[in-house]
DNA sequence: GCCGTTTTCGGCCCGACTGTTTTCAGTCG
């Protein structure tokens, strides 16, 4: 079992144990766990071997036995067991607005209920109004979150949420009363899905400013709306979130609500250590609960509530609690990728097989758009659905862009398309011969249809890193966000693989697929493996795609230099001869 | 369950809100 997988069991019981009613704080140490493992940079395998895993600091003697366990066997009793004991509805129903361990648990012991459809029929039927700690606006609000599950999805995708907060933050930060405003949360932080969108204004008075909020067109409808708070439902099912505070209060307020909580609880325990206080209203010169502006010391930016804990600013993508206090303490912060880095993209379709435009189109869109290169890797003969190509049409493709690049060189345009394949990584091999890959200059390679077994897949991709032509591994787990689960894959054997073939790892940069996640690039960093940010292009517009995906390579801890597409053409070249050679 | 030159036991982040309560537990972010 890989590193992810382990994490995952040890979240799934952190869960298990709350529903049992456990000391919370032991839940919290398995959850943490697993949040370790998941920001490991060395190979699992490896610390258990060495027996280093118990040196980690979260992993103590009960998670490396239990680590151990799930590593070489790939089971663990103690999980089997916990589960046994808990029907699988309960996990369920912690979703349900309102819902958490300790009612869930009431209602499991007293009315016996174990699903979400129990539960909606114990509240039709008036029974949970009954119980101790519930009433008629309990059994009300449970039933209304029930019933907007159902028509609403939780999270989004963060495409979604960029379209719909945009514009919202245009008109905040355009009204007259606001003096700061910015979007905070999860959205802020670069996550690939949000469950909601927070918008944080500092102004003298709020009253207009919640109005105006909650009567814009396009809101489905109005949550909550009080004196400096909001919550409205926007089309799409969107919820969004706004705060209004004094502007003395904006810097610890946006730290606070651009979170993540684990940060915060990092970031708070700092403050104690140094005799101060910090909570969403500033940083005081106390222990003591105090919003006593006498006693708050200055923090007019986050930048001087970081300094005061004795921090370097940390990026919002990056305060996860994944390394960012000991590399701010160190002043290690990497200086993060821009998107304005980025000079082209090295897998886009056309419509040779799947893709929108012809070979003239794109290289005229992209570059209008500025952009330096563009390579064409339509799909190979085996994703036939895809109207993949086959080698007499690659040949031909060949000669057509050596014609558009011509047609450029000649009006003066120093903009190229590159020539490519995304190849398909088959169960016999890849989908092309050598001698053709070796005639193209940027080889992506791809599984598209993953087999059932772990080892089988992972060995497929290993073996593809290994050929001299391929390049890069595209969209590596096949993930798609809020839809389908990664492929069954050892992905850090793959990184190493890349590491050890001097093969770069896509970061695909479709707002579905956003793969390899950012969790893993820290690891493929210190395997010095180089990213390549793609948009996967089908169509002209997803050249915006590139904007998302710096976003997740920011999350993954990236400077350009470890980004293969900031690269000017001519260097590019150059990098991708290396591999060859 | 984890952690520790003030500790191997007794701590473990913070505040608001909600609905249920006569003073607070549970949930949320």
């Amino acid at each position: 079992m890989d590193k992810d997988a382990v994490a995952e069991v040890l979240k799934e019981i952190g869960v298990l144990l709350e529903l049992k009613g456990e000391n919370p704080f032991k839940t919290r140490a398995y959850v943490n766990g697993a949040r370790t493992l998941e920001g490991l940079t060395e190979p699992l395998e490896t610390l258990i071997q060495e027996e280093r895993l118990g040196e980690v600091k979260g992993i103590g003697k009960a998670l490396v036995e239990k680590i151990t366990e799930l590593v070489e066997t790939g089971e663990l009793e103690y999980y089997t067991n916990l589960k046994a004991s808990i029907p699988a509805g309960l996990i369920e129903m912690l979703d349900v607005q309102g819902m958490g361990p300790k009612k869930v648990k009431a209602l499991h012991d007293k009315l016996g209920i174990e699903s979400i459809e129990a539960l909606e029929a114990a509240c039709e039927a008036g029974q949970v109004a009954e119980l101790d700690g519930f009433g008629k606006k309990s059994e009300e609000k449970i039933l209304e979150s029930i019933a907007f599950k159902r028509q609403h999805a939780s999270h989004h995708h963060r495409h979604k949420m960029l379209i719909a907060a945009e514009p919202i933050l245009d008109d905040l930060r355009s009204h007259p009363d606001v003096i700061r405003c910015d979007i905070a949360g999860s959205l802020r932080r670069g996550k690939e899905v949000s469950g909601d969108i927070d918008f944080l204004v500092s102004a003298k008075d709020s009253a207009d400013i919640i109005e105006a909020f909650t009567t814009r067109d396009g809101i489905l409808s109005v949550l909550a709306a009080g004196g400096t708070k909001a919550s409205v439902l926007l089309e799409g099912g969107i919820q969004a979130d706004l705060r209004v505070v004094e502007d003395s209060e904006f810097a610890s307020a946006l730290a606070y609500f651009t979170g993540s909580k684990e940060h915060n609880i990092v970031m708070r325990q700092r403050a104690i250590d140094r005799g101060l206080r910090l909570n969403e209203y500033g940083l005081f010169k106390s222990t003591e609960e105090t919003r006593d502006p006498e006693l708050r010391l200055d923090c007019k930016t986050e930048e001087d509530i970081f300094a005061a804990l004795d921090l370097t600013y940390v990026p919002p993508e990056l305060r996860e609690d994944r390394g960012e206090f000991d590399a701010a303490e160190n002043g290690d912060i990497p200086r993060l990728i821009e998107w304005t880095d980025l000079k082209g993209s090295l897998h886009n379709h056309s419509n040779w097989s799947d893709g929108h435009e012809s070979l003239e189109e794109i290289a005229e869109h992209m570059s209008g758009l500025g952009l330096a290169y563009w390579a064409v890797t339509d799909h190979s003969k085996a994703s036939f659905q895809a109207n993949g190509l086959d080698e007499a049409r690659v040949e031909k493709q060949l000669k057509e862009i050596a014609a558009v690049n011509q047609k450029l060189k000649d009006a003066g345009n120093s903009f190229r398309l590159l020539s490519g394949i995304e190849v398909d990584v088959l169960k016999k091999g890849l989908d092309f011969e050598d001698d053709l890959l070796a005639q193209l200059e940027v080889v992506v390679a791809s599984l598209h249809v993953a087999g059932s077994d772990e080892k089988d897949n992972t060995k497929r991709l290993i073996a593809a890193a290994e050929n001299p032509h391929v390049h890069m591994l595209g969209h590596l787990s096949g993930r798609l966000l809020l839809e389908r689960a990664p492929q069954k894959l050892n992905q850090q054997a793959v990184i190493d693989a890349c590491a050890e073939t001097g093969t770069w790892i896509e970061l695909n940069a479709n707002p579905y697929r956003l793969d390899l996640d950012w969790r893993h690039w820290q690891y493929a960093k210190s395997r010095g493996v180089k990213c390549v940010i793609n948009c996967d292009a089908h169509r002209a517009e997803h050249a915006g795609f590139l904007r998302i995906g710096t976003a997740i390579a920011r999350k993954g801890w990236l400077a350009k230099e470890d980004v293969v597409n900031t690269l000017p053409l001519k260097q590019l070249k150059k990098q991708l001869a290396k591999k060859r050679n």
